[in-house]
DNA sequence: TTAACCTCCGTATCATGATACGGTGTCAAG
DNA sequence: CTTGACACCGTATCATGATACGGAGGTTAA
């Protein structure tokens, strides 16, 4: 199997060559070792999965470092599935507050949608006095 | 009507002083006028109005750049409620889809908790899975 | 063999959204 | 009349998440 160089893995992960040495950078993928033959790296494999991994998490609005913790959750040492499960418990209500956050907010916003009459001059849109009320909570 | 400083505006938006400076070398909002007899420039009326709005919107998701259209719209002589409602339904939509992946997400995690035995490897735990594939679309 | 296109690496720069710092000025209470 | 809390202003710094640049070298295909 010949190696995956890095600009087909970030076309295969969806994301820029200078991301991925950036995320190397980071500590969030290890930088695959140089071949003695002095090729370009082998960026398949579990470095290809970390990247379409982080990729994935990131469209969900994790951050880098958030993101690090959840590959945490798998590249622990083999010991202690308890504590591991324990940090996929934590990150779950994590997840779940967020979720519990943007389903407030897509519900204010369906309510400004379903109130505003959709035609008419700026100044009797009811969307714009609501959000003004809304900075005030 | 004394004027209103801008400490007591920032506290009225829930925001800080150095944020309202900030907003208004973005110009997002227009720096008060400082009155000719020299005192402190005057935060309410429109002014206040607008980082309200800002406060407001910024808890709804948009992001400055966003903010700043949604400011200009308002402004526009034949600016329509229709595209108000525009911006309002796109952000709507992100958030959904924001709102759906971490559902997905969710969901796994639940499934690991679930399934894991609290002991042994991690390795086969399946939630990691279910985000790489999200990556890839 | 020469152009086009990569890899590799260090460093620099950017966008976003603030927050902090330092100095000056003003005003009001004690 | 000094102390403290602000206002005002320019500039600096921060965190996050990238993206760009420059130059050396390798690979490939016309």
């Amino acid at each position: 199997m010949q190696p995956l160089k890095i600009g087909q893995a970030a076309r295969e992960a969806g994301i820029g060559v200078e991301t991925i040495r950036f995320y190397e950078r980071k500590g969030l993928v290890p930088q695959p070792p140089r071949p003695r033959d002095g090729g370009a790296r082998d960026y398949g494999g579990d470095t290809l999965w970390r990247l379409k991994f982080i990729s994935g998490a990131k469209k969900l609005g994790f951050s880098l470092a958030e993101i690090a913790e959840l590959l945490e959750l798998r590249t622990a040492p083999n010991a202690g599935c308890g504590e591991m499960q324990t940090k996929a418990r934590a990150k779950r209500n994590d997840i779940q507050a967020r979720i519990e956050g943007l389903v407030r907010m897509r519900n204010v916003l369906d309510e400004l949608i379903a109130t505003c009459p959709g035609h008419g001059e700026i100044r009797q849109c009811s969307i714009v006095d609501a959000i003004e009320g809304n900075g005030t909570n």
